[in-house]
RNA sequence: GGCCCCAUAGUCUAGCGGUUAGGACGCGGGGUUCUCAUCCCCGAAACCCGGGUUCGAGCCCCGGUGGGGUCACCA
């Protein structure tokens, strides 16, 4: 039998490196055995999810070639693909679940919660989590409480004794004791199903064979094993990869690497140089040769040659992958990719209509616009425009940090419009009490490098959001290494 | 901190009881070149520690150490 795989991120934010690198595993796995490839959006955080990053992760992935046989943009037998529009049939399950006493409702409150949570954290208890408050309540009164509206969730249901095996076929049998597995919620009390249901049931609904995700997500596997058995399921195979990691082994994260995958198709990474370096990161060929397109790994892909320790993300072997490949291709082509990516009639338009009153001759355009291309910036001949009257080195680094760290939060902002940039920026200097004039002048020294360049925002927005973050990292990593 | 996972050069990895421990990025040196880059050649650089098992352990077992993940009405 074909197996079926599935990607299932959560459309939040930029579509993650992380992401892509699951996704090219199980692609690879599914293409390699005729199998089948689904792309399920677990966007069952109403808070977080939205429409914007769910397009994003579809063009993500699009970009890097790894086309899925089933999805929310192009359907399939086993939709819908967006949890938010399955609801009824998390609903059905979890009464089912209640019906067989493996689920029970809860109706504690938040603060009761937050209390239990802050008591445990102070005694220092070994395995912190739900106390059960509620599982002794009878199911009938439950459901009459429930009935009349009263907010609710519905909690597992968890064995009091035993151990929980999860098999994993790259690391082996993995064994849980049953009192580190926490009473989880569910469902949530705006109906909405957590991941670890919704997970479950969709992967079983759509035939899926074999679970092939990141090892974040090991320890809470015997939650799920509990459902299958709960269900009467056969759980699926489950292979769990090492996660990828920043130089400093922490998982890779936005605060120490640009992890959107937007951010490599701007700076111009070939996207099948980018595929061969993160399937390199986990998986070895047979012959031993590490240069290899995405045809010839799905030609050799194998599981069982998977590596699960987390890989360091090297951006410098990245880097000398691309040079390699981009010195490689026939010139024709190398003109054409520039053309289509880097200097499309679309960005060029932008660029000159920001550029052209300040130059007075064509020639000029390339020159002044540097800015707009490429990663990093000599900040060397403006180092010391960032000297504020009235504010120390201390106050512009953590300025520039508060504001880098506040604009990834602000949700009209992740759009990277004019608009909504210069939103956000005004917003931030009266939160900040700093003025327009010193927060638009330091943005401008750090993305530019010039004390004079065209209107700020327009130029932020041309720029892109994933430049604009990397050189404000570097401001303010050039900053803090300056000597007293 | 509890639980779980992992452990070959700085980094990514090969190895699957007997190898001069292989390759790649990076680094050093040399050659080609007006410069730089490319390209070619050469080199330095690793089996975390301690116990076992075995005629023999990087490979198997146990312990330690180190790193990571996870402990939400987020995924």
């Amino acid at each position: 039998m074909p197996p079926v795989v599935r990607i299932a991120p959560s459309p939040t934010g930029d579509p993650h490196v992380g992401t892509a690198y699951i996704a090219l595993f199980n692609y690879a796995f599914a293409r390699r055995h005729g199998g089948r490839f689904i792309l399920r959006i677990e966007d069952t955080d109403q808070e977080r999810s939205s429409r914007s990053s769910e397009d994003a992760i579809f063009e993500a992935l699009r970009w890097l070639g790894l086309e899925w046989d089933e999805g929310p943009d192009k359907g399939g037998p086993n939709g819908p693909y967006r949890q938010s529009e399955r609801l009824d049939i998390y609903r059905e399950h979890i009464d089912r679940l209640l019906a067989t006493g493996a689920a029970y409702r809860c109706f504690c409150t938040r603060e009761r919660l937050d209390e239990l949570r802050r008591a445990q954290v102070a005694a220092k208890v070994e395995h912190p989590g739900y106390d059960r408050h509620c599982r002794g309540l009878d199911p009938a009164v439950g459901a009459a409480r429930a009935a009349a509206g009263e907010t609710h969730v519905v909690r597992l249901a968890v064995p009091t004794e035993g151990d929980i095996v999860v098999h994993d076929r790259l690391r082996g049998e993995v064994r849980f004791g049953v009192a580190q597995v926490d009473e989880q919620v569910l469902m949530k009390s705006d109906g909405f199903p957590t991941y670890h249901l919704a997970n479950v049931v969709d992967d079983r609904l759509m035939g899926v064979t074999h679970v092939i995700r990141g090892e974040e997500w090991l320890s809470s596997t015997p939650k799920h094993v509990l459902l299958y058995q709960a269900f009467g399921w056969e759980p699926p195979e489950f292979y769990h990869l090492g996660l990828l990691r920043n130089a400093d082994r922490s998982k890779l994260s936005k605060r120490k690497n640009p992890v959107s995958v937007f951010y490599y198709r701007t700076l111009g990474y070939l996207p099948e140089t980018f595929l061969n370096f993160l399937a390199t990161l986990g998986f070895s060929m047979q012959d031993g040769r590490e240069r290899f397109s995405l045809d010839e790994l799905v030609a050799n892909f194998d599981l069982s040659r998977v590596s699960v320790g987390g890989p360091v993300f090297d951006p410098v072997k990245l880097a000398a992958w691309n040079g390699e490949d981009m010195r490689a291709m026939p010139v024709d082509e190398l003109v054409a990719r520039i053309q289509r990516d880097v200097l499309s009639t679309t960005r060029l338009t932008r660029m000159v209509e920001l550029s052209r009153e300040r130059i007075s001759r064509l020639d000029d355009f390339i020159p002044f616009a540097s800015f707009f291309f490429g990663a990093s910036i000599d900040l060397r001949p403006v180092l010391g425009e960032f000297a504020l009257k009235g504010r120390t080195r201390a106050e512009v680094i953590d300025v520039l940090a508060l504001f880098l760290e506040d604009i990834e939060k602000d949700r009209a902002a992740r759009s990277f419009t004019k608009e909504s940039i210069e939103t956000f920026s005004r917003g931030f200097c009266e939160r900040t009490g700093w003025k327009t004039k010193e927060i638009f002048g330091l943005l401008r020294l750090a993305v530019t490098g010039r004390v004079a360049a065209p209107p700020l925002f327009d130029t932020l927005a041309a720029c892109g959001k994933d430049r604009v973050r990397l050189r404000l990292r570097e401001t303010i990593d050039t900053l803090r290494a300056l000597p007293e």
